[in-house]
DNA sequence: AATGAATGAGCCTTCATTCAT
DNA sequence: CATGAATGAAGGCTCATTCAT
């Protein structure tokens, strides 16, 4: 956690701040990200800096975590009532929602992305561990949710079935990105999102059989 | 490519060096990774390293290209009469020989996901571009063949398949290392890996409709 | 240039470096000048000289300029109402003031004919095409201006002319330093200072016909 | 010297080196240019070169020795019955020729230009100290004998004079090669040439008077 | 006579962190 | 709260030379 004395600064250096930082982490790997080029394009000085985090890891444990609950706050907002909707149609919703934070706020979508994927299971524990946005637990007990009313295959481990949907998701946005201009509208990323979807329904709802 | 001098060596000491350097990549991001450490660990001087590799690209480089070499080696191998077989029972054969080369050889497999997943795009270019082993093209031309033959829906996009399928050989080795001890024999991962083939069944299959 | 933290240092120790950073790139190449050597005799850490220098290059640079600098200072102290002389009487006294700013601070004067009769053309160009102590622009002016009051022969180039002045200022200098105990006065020299202009003026006034 | 080995090699070889080792060092000073580049570019192995030569500086002089025995090899050949010459038509063939040595052998020039120029005191001492061919003392015995002759100004110091005019004929060249394009023909040259004899015989001939 | 693997010192540069002010 | 000078370890890489074969 960095520590009272950046929570004290004023909003606009904070986040100004914040944002170098996940630029700088975004486009590196944690240890090739500089915290003297984090200084330097902030503009704060290097014992400023260690005074607002004990250290470099701090820093980053922070960033992992608000991007956590900034992406959890977007979903929220996008999908109201979700509790409300039946497992694919809330589904669909999700993918297009990710969709939409990435497109908002790539930086943190690629900084999460980057630690899930590419740091030593060891360094991943040592961040995330403490963390409280393990993002499948959500997804784990919708999934138990929908098995139990009868939209999904019984015969199905929900966190194999959580665990797929994760990856389908980060997949398509890889696989869309890779394809597309990522300013371009959503028409695209809909039909490939239905494409997935549709094998997906075909391949774990229970009305399919 | 290594000089030739690398390739004059003692077998004994040219495979230390390529199994330290191994461990050193796999287990770091290329930029983290340190030809320092692996110096010490394979036990040669630092001038002897650069009269083997150019540099550490060229070292890594050469890693990356003997892991597509060894894993289609070992595929081969593993399939024989691959083409007399159907897609499904093809794909089945193709996941569990693609777990199997992992159990055997978890470094080349490792190292080949680090770089398919955390390195920028650029990077990968760099490193991959010149490469014969792009992994996907196989995998493409398996899947319009399955189509052609009525074997999948026709509807959908061979080139999202084969990625759809490529995520899924990954995500499935994942999961299966991430709940149980590597050592094991492959009798818990089999069922994971019917379940993965039904759910993909049920999805792409053209005698599902 | 040097960073603002190089000019915050204290004088003594800005001095210092300086000092030994002149002794080593004037009695090395610059790619033999080691910044090793440096930091040890100046006694600063590695780390500090990166925080007072960008690279070698920049160190460099700022050497070359302040030479010129301090070059032009000189003169422009020994040779005052320098505009109202008579073109030989004015190069006597060039001459004269050059041994001694070469007298009194031998290294600039290493130093700057080092990059500019060893150093690869393009080399010097990167180094001292941003500087704007060109030196022979003003002499080129200077003989111009001589010329055009009918104190030299009109049909000499006035940029041959210029060139020659300036080598022979060098060569001088060199000349003389090889003969001589750098440390006596001025006596000795003056008498080749005045052969030499002797020749000159000869060779290329006016009157001379 | 080259150890015996090295005159005992067929002479295609014994040249290739000579060649690669003079393109080596006249583009780069002595302590950057590299033995590893040499064995690399002449295709030798390093066990080979330290056959040959006893180690980088024993090469180094060789080559230097070599370019001053092919200069005055090459003036020989150039200016027959020299002694038979007055002075000024003398040093304009001298001059002439030595352009021409530059245009023919250009590396040689350059290897020499680089040491005389650049390296330090001590060392060029250490290099040149021993060789036989240094180039003064030749040129000193010809303008004495040209003052005895009555030819130049009594009052002027010969070694001076010697000193000058081989500063002089070094500069020519650079400005010239500063200027033009050098494969270009001698004409625009020998405008050059001809001003600064012109100047030059002004300045030091006794008719002047 | 020829080879080429081995070596370690040295190169320039970047880094995260400390600490006195 | 803010500053920024100081630091030494570590990074990748090049070098001339030796020596066993």
């Amino acid at each position: 956690m960095p520590k009272q004395t950046f929570f004290n600064l004023p909003a606009e250096k904070r986040e100004r701040i914040t944002q170098v930082a996940l630029d700088e982490f975004s486009n590196n790997s944690y240890h090739r990200s500089s915290i003297n080029r984090i200084v330097e394009n902030a503009n704060i000085s290097k014992g400023s800096f260690y005074q607002y985090f004990s250290n470099k890891k701090d820093l980053y444990r922070y960033l992992i975590d608000k991007a956590g609950e900034e992406k959890i706050k977007f979903l929220q907002k996008e999908i109201v009532d979700y509790d409300k909707l039946e497992f694919f149609p809330f589904l669909r919703k999700l993918f297009l929602a990710g969709i939409k934070f990435n497109q908002s706020s790539p930086y943190y979508d690629k900084l999460v992305d980057r630690i899930y994927r590419s740091e030593s299971e060891q360094f991943k524990e040592e961040i995330i561990g403490e963390s409280k946005y393990k993002s499948n637990d959500f997804l784990i007990g919708y999934v138990k949710k929908a098995r139990e009313q009868g939209e999904l295959k019984e015969e199905l481990n929900p966190e194999m079935i959580a665990f797929l949907i994760t990856e389908l998701s980060v997949s398509i946005v890889d696989y869309y990105f890779k394809m597309k201009d990522p300013t371009e509208d959503l028409e695209g990323m809909m039909e490939i999102v239905d494409d997935m979807l549709e094998i997906l329904k075909s391949g774990i709802s229970e009305d399919n059989s």
